[in-house]
DNA sequence: GACGCCATAAATCAC
DNA sequence: AGGTGATTTATGGCG
């Protein structure tokens, strides 16, 4: 399990090993033919727009019922589940954004942070 | 498009600051005395944030973004984990 | 058994 | 240009 690799020269220095963690866990998918150098895996940036919406809908909602997620999802051409996982994401950031905002420099804080809407485009 | 222009100019990318030596200094000493397993519990991290003066937060970064680059180029950090694995052997804990 | 939470991976951004 | 801290998509485990 755990790789010891000794191609060092004649030195006892702490020789290189791999643990487990160091494996790669999340490998592409892609189809196996065109063995190209590095298959990274892709990580597709949204557009403003999709980003726009999905924002505009979470605050509408924090939850989204199967039905909406279904609208939403075919309405910015990305699949449910990465709506699903993209307002788990976003829950994942208001609840960091919402907690404690530390004990210096901010005395009165209004959260302007999502409410005020409207004015504009 | 106002919040996404408000988050385009708070994010947190736009003020980045290098941390002091003294926290890079601790937190390379826990990454590389645990190299085995550097995931540091709920408690290690408050402890580390402590002591390195950032955000717990900030040590989750740190920890990801070493053990992400740490094992995408392994060779490259050798110098770096002999040089703390000989300062841990002064004093050692934990990792054999 | 799909769904949410959470820690994390991996890629990418911004400086 | 490369390093580094932070953010954005995406996974898997557990409840």
């Amino acid at each position: 399990q755990v790789q010891r690799k000794t191609a060092c020269q004649g030195k006892e220095k702490p020789p290189i090993v791999v643990y487990p963690w160091m494996k790669k866990v999340h490998i592409a998918h892609v189809n196996p033919n065109h063995m190209g150098p590095e298959p990274k895996r892709l990580r597709t940036a949204y557009t403003r727009q999709q980003v726009l919406e999905l924002e505009k809908e979470f605050h509408f909602s924090r939850y989204l019922t199967r039905r909406r997620r279904v609208e939403v999802a075919h309405t910015l051409c990305l699949s449910e589940r990465q709506v699903k996982v993209w307002f788990q994401n976003r829950r994942m950031r208001w609840k960091k954004d919402n907690k404690l905002p530390n004990t210096k420099g901010r005395s009165k804080n209004k959260k302007a942070t999502d409410n005020n809407n409207s004015s504009s485009s | 498009a106002v919040m996404i222009l408000r988050s385009r100019f708070l994010d947190a990318r736009r003020k980045r600051r290098n941390f002091s030596k003294q926290a890079t200094e601790g937190l390379n000493e826990y990454f590389y005395s645990h190299l085995s397993n550097p995931y540091p519990s709920e408690e290690a991290k408050e402890e580390l944030a402590k002591q390195c003066g950032i955000t717990v937060s900030q040590v989750s970064n740190w920890f990801g973004n070493k053990r992400i680059r740490y094992k995408k180029n392994i060779g490259k950090f050798q110098e770096e984990a002999n040089l703390y694995a000989m300062k841990t052997a002064l004093g050692g804990t934990q990792d054999n």
